[in-house]
DNA sequence: GCAAGCTTGTGAGAACTTTCACAAGCGCGG
DNA sequence: CCGCGCTTGTGAAAGTTCTCACAAGCTTGC
């Protein structure tokens, strides 16, 4: 039994850990890393990686570093990547299709068991070689294909009750694409990615860059009209 | 002058607050708001929404709370949402064409400058009311619509070329949805959207709950074999 | 088999974030 | 104009995360 709970910060990290591994692998072939160069190519500091890594056990070896093959393999049973997880996708929209057709999700083990809408003109439709199902179906879906993981890509107001069907259709993890917050029952596990609420950061540091330029520029221009008197 | 900096965290809930405090004032038409409510429709608790608005000002009332038309000036006011921001968005591939198609970044004043790619047979193509241009008139764009956004939405091996053309061409903010690290000058702000990793984040904690129902599974069925003796 | 050179694993401290709890202050009713 | 009820704003405590720095321990070379 493990003795600490690996921390979230960490969990957050372990997946860009263990996509830094594989390209190492596959670019260099090398067979150990050490924290530092696992570090450049994760873009974090070398004592995070080491305490992170520690977490999972005492994988690496002093004065070598870390076995490449035996630490993804102990990532990937961390991050439970051992087995396939069906994926129920909610929206067939622009953004429900796109995801349809993401290539990252089917490399790390992620199939998306199928496709559901609720706009009867869209339900038939081809998406990503998938017939785009209706909404009604997902239970029997759920079930049948142990499906535990459902993403949301469908307009805000509807995303609550979308969560509420795929949690009581028997899903515990859920990857919300809506720019809505949803609410569901404790033991069920709730990830957001907003996209404009990304775009929004970004333009709150830039603003504040800009703005501190914009000072310095005015405080330029103020001591050339009016020079500060000698004392 | 602000006296503290307001906290990463904290500027990471600003938009979502946002969102909320829009969403009330259509739905309700309330002009003023508890921590309390907004707390629960931004999903947190009622201290760290007046924790974090403390750090805007003192924009509240005691005894009866913040005036939602008021608070919501201010916080677009911090989060730069009170001009347009061009963004030119790199890859017009399924991810570049949902986002080029995506209605949620242009009503928060995220425009599309211009899409482009550097495949010969994508440009040229309509995509989200735009002609894909190709990548070599990037720069052209950033300095003559005067963005300073860009995002990157193509395949991981071409990522950080395309940080390097961005920041060359005078972009200063970059939101990547490759999976892959990109590193630029430390003047530029990055900020990573990876769908896969989130969906390795959640197997992660689902399959820590199923092994922990199959370990309990497991010590039932031992315990049904081998009860413990009695004192 | 020992010393030199690396690199891990980890306590300890710093920094950041969240939560608690309550004084301060506003508005309403009488 | 006073007292009561409500809600903010915020110090202080608790919890989490990051960073530092170094002892522990492995490998290689002689």
């Amino acid at each position: 039994m493990r003795t600490r709970p690996i921390p979230e910060a960490t969990v957050a990290r372990l997946p860009i850990y263990f996509r830094s591994l594989l390209d190492l692998a596959e670019s260099t072939g090398a067979t150990t890393v050490s924290s530092e160069e696992l570090a450049r190519m994760a873009g974090v500091n070398a004592a995070k990686v080491r305490k992170d890594l520690s977490y999972l056990g005492s994988y690496g070896t002093r004065g070598v570093g870390y076995d490449v093959e035996y630490l993804l393999y102990q990532i990937s049973r961390e991050l439970g990547l051992t087995q396939d997880w069906p994926v129920a996708l909610v929206g067939a929209g622009n953004l429900g299709r796109a995801l349809a057709s993401y290539k990252g999700f089917a490399e790390r083990g992620f199939m998306i068991a199928a496709i559901f809408d609720i706009d009867e003109s869209v339900v038939g439709n081809e998406v990503g070689g998938m017939t785009v199902r209706h909404l009604d179906e997902l239970k029997e879906v759920v079930v049948e294909d142990g499906v535990s993981i459902g993403i949301i890509a469908v307009p805000p107001l509807a995303a609550q009750e979308v969560a509420e069907r795929l949690v009581d259709a028997g899903v515990k993890s859920i990857l919300n694409f809506a720019p809505a917050v949803v609410n569901v029952a404790p033991n069920v596990t709730v990830r957001k990615v907003d996209l404009s609420n990304e775009l929004q950061i970004l333009s709150f540091y830039q603003q504040r860059t800009q703005a501190i330029a914009t000072a310095r520029e005015a405080n330029r221009l103020l001591r050339l009209q009016a020079p500060r008197k000698p004392l």
